[in-house]
DNA sequence: CAGCGCGATGCAAAAATTGCACTGCTTGCC
DNA sequence: GGCAAGCAGTGCAATTTTTGCATCGCGCTG
């Protein structure tokens, strides 16, 4: 798209804090790149980047401005995708921004279905905390987010929830194993592997560790789920996860690791978490990532009826 | 803005409905911008336009881009006024699609009192009837619409209504200028003036005249109020107004022209009518267009508290 | 059938963008 | 304190892109 090249470059600036780090980026000189920005600059009326002495940063204008930018970016790649599927041939780019745990199942069982019937509609992943996915979603970085966490930023729209219950994974052999439930103080002298403070999972556990002192011994905190169920496999240990990564919930019987087993703490000691689905606030989304959208909150309530709302 | 200048000139050719009638609007030869149009389509890999003996019209997928472009431009107007607010003096251009009763009084007192505080801001006023005035919002041609007439359209949001009952205008020394109220068999055996069957007055005025059976007689039928008033320095005869069209309502006596007295229909026999303060639903105005509803707002609120809403 | 107006295209001229070499500036390191 | 490195900006020539002219083919109209 010849016409927004120009803006593509002071995105690029933008985010690379230096004209000659974007020019190396972009393959042209930083000679062309500085006058492309200068020109505008000079057209606008406005400098839209203050120059330091180690390279450019934004100011106000230019973050009115480059914000103006990816929101043209976005309406472009709607309206491309509007008009693709005119032509009955779903086309388009689905960018999504997830916390770990829907990326284990929900995600990609969802996007291999969606791609069966549109196999013309690619997708991007990122993994992130729900302070990057808003964030994502305001610099238009992603156009769906899912997020395990409350939501902080006013500008996301949350297209529906899923309330999930924490679940305790454990080796089938493990003493807890034949609860129905776990309690906070069954924990005690067990050892734990949590998910990073940064997670939802662990801020809801937190909360719950706080008011009840309970003694037991965190052997090891880490970001990947996949490390932590791969190492109870050599350790007897127990971690955390909802439903929605383990395939558990909604009658379904657990099916990710049949020497390991899932229950559900105690909604009285840990309280349930929310999976929000969510997009940018008054944006119009691309068609594909629209009707991603509308599959996956269709899923889960089939999947969890009683769980999603609105 | 240069970047913007292709799409602007599609956005021409789409007005115009050939490549040779645009490029002489835009004082460029036909080749080149039939080849501007060619790559653009080219690189979009759609045809915008359909290709006919008289010359062009957009297609679907030319629709589609042609409202992408125009939203573009309108919101690089947006942002333009916001990158101009930051250095304290507001700047902007306003649009504004209005009948013509609010362009008698309250539109050149409502503009002159904001170019007073804001003197780099213009304005565009367009005089049109209320589908028209709607088209213009939709075409993003005007920011901002006050419509005397029902709403049709979904896409237009109502930013406040004003209550208006019509007015009948007379000579000072008409028969019926010592009432307080007019009736509609009042007006048997009288020669009136009418506004057109677009305008909003003379619709509520046929509506009303349809259920009694009024014998008068209809001299004269113009959509110029100004000149319908100056008629009635010639020929005693009564015409219709709404009070922000001659001053009068709100307690202020009528101002516009000391020959002349407005008297008020009864709203049994005649409807009052609203006027609708509008703007393009979803849109986010400029800040010169929204600083400037909110001061006719509030400027209506205050002259005529009991007949604003919202 | 001739004439007109339309969009498309080959080719040369004009205009723009780009890359190279270099400037002036600041920072950080020896 | 001086020197190297990294940064944005600039003059000039090379290159690429855009434009204008002449012209074609097509469909409609009188």
């Amino acid at each position: 798209m010849r016409f927004m090249t120009s803006l593509k470059f002071i995105d690029v600036v933008a985010r690379e804090g230096s004209i000659r780090k974007a020019a190396d980026k972009l393959a042209i000189t930083s000679t062309a790149l500085n006058r492309r920005i200068l020109q505008i600059e000079d057209e606008l009326g406005q400098q839209l980047f203050e120059r330091l002495p180690g390279g450019v940063r934004l100011n106000t204008a230019g973050e009115i401005f480059v914000q103006h930018i990816r929101s043209q970016f976005a309406d472009l790649a709607r309206v491309q995708s509007q008009i693709a599927d005119l032509s009955g041939i779903r086309r388009g780019h689905v960018q999504i921004a997830s916390g770990a745990d829907a990326l284990r199942r929900l995600l990609p069982e969802a996007i291999a279905k969606y791609r069966a019937k549109h196999p013309a509609v690619s997708f991007d992943l990122a993994r992130c905390y729900g302070d990057e996915a808003e964030a994502r979603l305001f610099s238009l970085d992603a156009d769906i987010a899912l997020i395990f966490a409350p939501i902080r930023a006013a500008h996301v729209h949350v297209a529906a929830t899923l309330r999930q219950q924490i679940h305790c994974v454990m080796p089938a052999d493990h003493r807890l194993a034949g609860r129905e439930q776990i309690k906070l103080r069954d924990l005690a002298g067990e050892s734990l592997v949590l998910p990073t403070a940064q997670s939802g999972v662990r801020q809801l556990l937190d909360t719950g560790l706080l008011r009840r002192q309970v003694d037991m011994e965190v052997i090891l905190e880490s970001d990947s789920f996949e490390f932590m169920q791969n190492f109870l496999h050599f350790e007897s240990s127990l971690f955390f996860q909802i439903p929605i990564a383990i395939g558990a919930g909604g009658g379904r019987e657990n099916e990710f690791d049949p020497l390991l087993v899932a229950r559900p703490m105690d909604p009285a000691d840990v309280a349930a978490g929310t999976l929000h689905i969510c997009h940018l606030k008054g944006r119009v989304l691309p068609v594909a990532a629209a009707k991603f959208l509308d599959d996956i909150i269709t899923t889960l309530r089939d999947t969890y009826p009683d769980e999603v709302d609105q």
